[in-house]
Order: structure tokens, then sequence, then C-alpha cells
RNA sequence: GGACAGGUGGCUGAGCGGUCAAAAGCAGCAGACUGUAAAUCUGCCGGCCCUUGCGGUCUACGGAGGUUCGAAUCCUCCCCUGUCCA
């Protein structure tokens, strides 16, 4: 079987080590650097699928421990896998759960063989281990799945760090054997997608047209870079990961409290390692300036909960920074969000009206918000990606930083 | 005209002799949010003053008097509101 996942540098930029290519799945094909929007729960909160596309959204992201929880991932499964369930016929990309590990750390237990955890939703027990991992995200049927691994939180000591990416890296062993299993017993587990769906076809704006690769939909799997802040971890934790093999490569645990300079310091250094002929994701960043930081420092990828999160609290991000919409100092502003931006929110909507939607508690105020912001990451990221090709991005990069 | 019930900070509403500038909720104001237990959470919310604090001070619980060392809390009269009876 040849690779699944094709991935293809169009241009480097020449200072920095920003690049810019194209990303083939079994669902189509993404332009990077990508941002991601996360969709959790099968769903990106607030929106819906249709908006997805307009906004140009090229991939999403699901969760394993939120879709196995519910509506299960046998109930996927049957019903076509997650593209079709939730009618999204573009690139999926799974995340473990791993993160969960962290932020549900109170309803749960690591051991060696996996997380014990109590579910958030009514108390009762799971397991969720490396092989469990890969073998729920098979149901799911995504385009891209990732390893299980342990993401810690940021005041950790290097005994903590250390012993998390270790066992990120057994893990990472684990779940490569059991993606190998899988692949190998053919369609096994894993979704058979009916060709005769007529949900295929919805590839609306934005999206870029591409011919999913027949024959390979087996979804690929991503390896995990841990070690905290320490260098030395990260570059041990990155030698044993690339040396099990992945199709891509994630770094994780950043952007999990610590200071900006620290991010940023240990995603250059993390994405030095990794080889160059591998998509790069930096898991959960960022804000947009952490996109631009990424991608100059090597990043492909990118997912964040903070457009579709800040979004639904009244927070949204402007050419001009980033604007608290419920401040009443807007009560009466006739303006856009952003005036310089060109979203159907923008052109159409009040920064009075969302207030108030907001004030009023009315859900569209959190749908528009969510529409704006994300226009606004993918935009951002169309317009770094356009400077890489143009071989711009150093003057992009400068001007941007330099500041509205 | 009479009988009850009641008038508390923008609203609802607790408090019924001191620890009350006054619970709680709502509203309002501000902030946070990074692989989503989040349409959530946190702080402020009478005025003035010292950026400070279990801080000082003034004005406050319908109005006016009174009892008391001390009153939102007790007493008297008045005003107002609601319900019922005439």
């Amino acid at each position: 079987m040849s690779t699944e996942l094709r991935f293809e540098i169009l241009s480097r930029d020449s200072g920095t080590r920003a690049r810019a290519g194209l990303l083939h799945t079994a669902h189509g094909t993404i332009e990077t650097p990508c941002f991601m929007p996360v969709g959790t729960a099968g769903s990106v909160k607030g929106i819906t699928q249709e908006q997805l596309e307009r906004l140009g959204a090229q991939i999403i992201l699901g969760n394993t421990y939120h879709l196995y929880l519910r509506p299960g991932h046998e109930v996927i499964r049957e019903m076509g896998g997650l593209h079709r369930f939730m009618s999204w016929p573009h690139p999926i990309l799974t995340d473990s759960g791993g993160y969960q590990v962290m932020s549900l750390k109170g309803l749960g237990r690591v051991t060696e063989d996996g997380v014990q955890f109590r579910s958030h939703l009514d108390g009762s027990a799971h397991f969720l281990s490396p092989e469990r991992a890969v073998e729920i995200q098979m149901a799911l049927g995504p385009d891209i799945m990732m390893t299980l691994d342990e993401c810690v939180e940021y005041p950790a000591s290097t005994e903590t760090m250390h012993r998390a990416m270790k066992l990120t890296s057994r893990w990472a062993r684990r779940a490569k054997e059991a993606w190998k299993k899988e692949r190998a017993s053919g369609v096994g587990g894993r979704v058979s997608e009916n060709p005769n769906s007529d949900l295929g076809a919805g590839n609306s704006t934005g999206v870029p047209a591409s011919l999913p690769t027949p024959g390979s939909r087996h979804p690929v799997l991503f390896g995990i870079v841990q070690g905290g802040m320490d260098m030395n971890l990260r570059r041990e934790s990155a030698e044993e990961i690339m040396e099990i093999g992945f199709e891509g490569y994630a770094i994780g645990g950043l952007s999990v409290g610590e200071p900006k300079a620290e991010t940023y310091d240990v995603a250059e250094h993390t994405a030095g390692l990794l080889p160059a002929d591998h998509p790069r994701y930096l898991m959960g960043v960022g804000t947009p300036e952490d996109l631009l930081e990424g991608v100059k420092r090597g990043i492909d990828m990118f997912d964040c909960v903070m457009p579709t999160r800040n979004a639904r609290n009244g927070s949204v991000f402007t050419s001009q920074g980033k604007l608290v919409i419920k401040n009443a100092r807007f009560a009466r502003d006739p303006l856009p969000l952003d005036p310089a931006c060109e979203c159907e929110v923008c052109r159409r909507y009040s920064r009075a009206y969302i207030r108030h939607l907001f004030l009023a508690r009315e859900m569209l105020g959190a749908t528009l918000a969510t529409l704006h912001n994300l226009y606004f990451y993918l935009d951002t990221m169309r317009k770094i990606r356009q400077a890489i090709l143009s071989g711009g991005f150093e003057k992009y990069y400068s001007r941007v930083r330099a500041g509205p």
C-alpha cells in the first residue's frame, strides 16, 4: 500500500523555517500551513458545516474521548464514520484523548497500560490505552489520527516531564503496532463509506478541488513529541518518536501556561529536530500571533479552541487586536467587528447589534462571533501562506509584528 | 370609612436590637480563556479618601419624632402600596 498521506512542499522561505505546501489526504487536499478549527464532539460549536465550508476550513478536529463517550464510536462506525455522521466530506483529524489526560486529571489515573478515567458525563469508569485509542479512532474513521500521549501541566518537575515523555514514547510504539495491525487486517474494524453517498458532493467555496486518493481510506497516524520545557527531553522524545516512524509529527505539551518565549523556543527547537519532509503539527496553539511565530519556526498545522471558545464568551480577534464585544463602549457602535475584515459577519452586522445579542444571551451572538473569529484565523493563515508562496514571508512577518 | 399585609441599595428579596454599607439572585461593569467537563469562569458593584487593609469617613433600609450606650430591626404619628370588608 502506498502512503495514505502525501506531503508536498511548494515553497520554503529563505530566511526562516516557514514553508508552504499541500497535504493530500483521503478526503481532499489541505493547503499548509493550516489552521484546523476544533470540533470536539462532532461539531464546531455554534456553526454549521456549510458555514465551515464557506469560511474556507479545509480540515477540522474531532476528539476520541468525547466521541467515544457520546454518542459512542460504535454508533459513529454504524453511521458510516465521522465524515458521514456529521456530513463533513473534507479532511478530519482526531485527537487521541491525550489532552484529556491533563484537562480531566481529577477524573483519571495514568498507569503504564493506559488511562483509567471516570466519565465527566455520568461518572462511569472507562479505560483508554494506546491500542484502545487507535481502535476507537479507526471506528471514527478520520484522515489523520493521533497517538495517545500524556500531556502535563506547565509547572512540572523535570522528573514528571521525563516520566510523561518516556511513557508517551512507549505508548507511541504500542499505538503504531496497533495501527499496523488494523491496517493489515484490511477493512477489519474500519469504516467503509458508501461511495454512492450524496454527502460527498458538498464541496463548495474555499475548499480546493482535489481528488480523494482511491483505495487509501486507512487513517494515517501522527506521533507526538513531549518533554515539557526541557530541550534535552524534547530531543530525546523527538528521536524516539522518529525512530518509531509516523506520517506526521506533532509537538504536544505547549501553551499549557508557560511564558510565550518558552513556547516559541521549545517549538523552534523541537520543529528543528523533526524531518523536513513530513508535516509538523503544533498541538493546541494558539493566538493569531502564535500562528505566525509557529509558521516562522517551521510548523505546518495548528489547532486551537481559542477562536471558537473566545467567540462564545464574547471576545473577538481583529486586525486591531482583541476586542471584548460585550463592553459598554460598543453599545452604539455602528462599525463591524473589524472594519478591515471581509467576512460575512463584518459585511453585514454592527458591533452594537452583536453586543446586544450577547447581553440578551441570544445564541446568534455566539454564532456570529464564531464565524468572524474563525474567518480571522483562516484568513490570517491564508495571508501567511500567500506570503510564503510569493517569497515575501519575512516582509509580511515584520509588518504584522510592527502592529496595526 | 374599616380590617389586615407591607414599604430595604437599579429590580426581586433576606435581615427583625449590636459582629449591617446591609444575605442571595437578577441586572450592570471589567477581566480571563491556547490538542473544549466552558454559550464558561473570576473580580467589582452607595459616595469620597489613603494605590495599601478584617482601613478611614460621610450618606443610607418610606417620612418625622421617640426609646436605647447602640435602631433597617422596638414605640408614636404621618405618607404611600396591595388585598379584603363596607
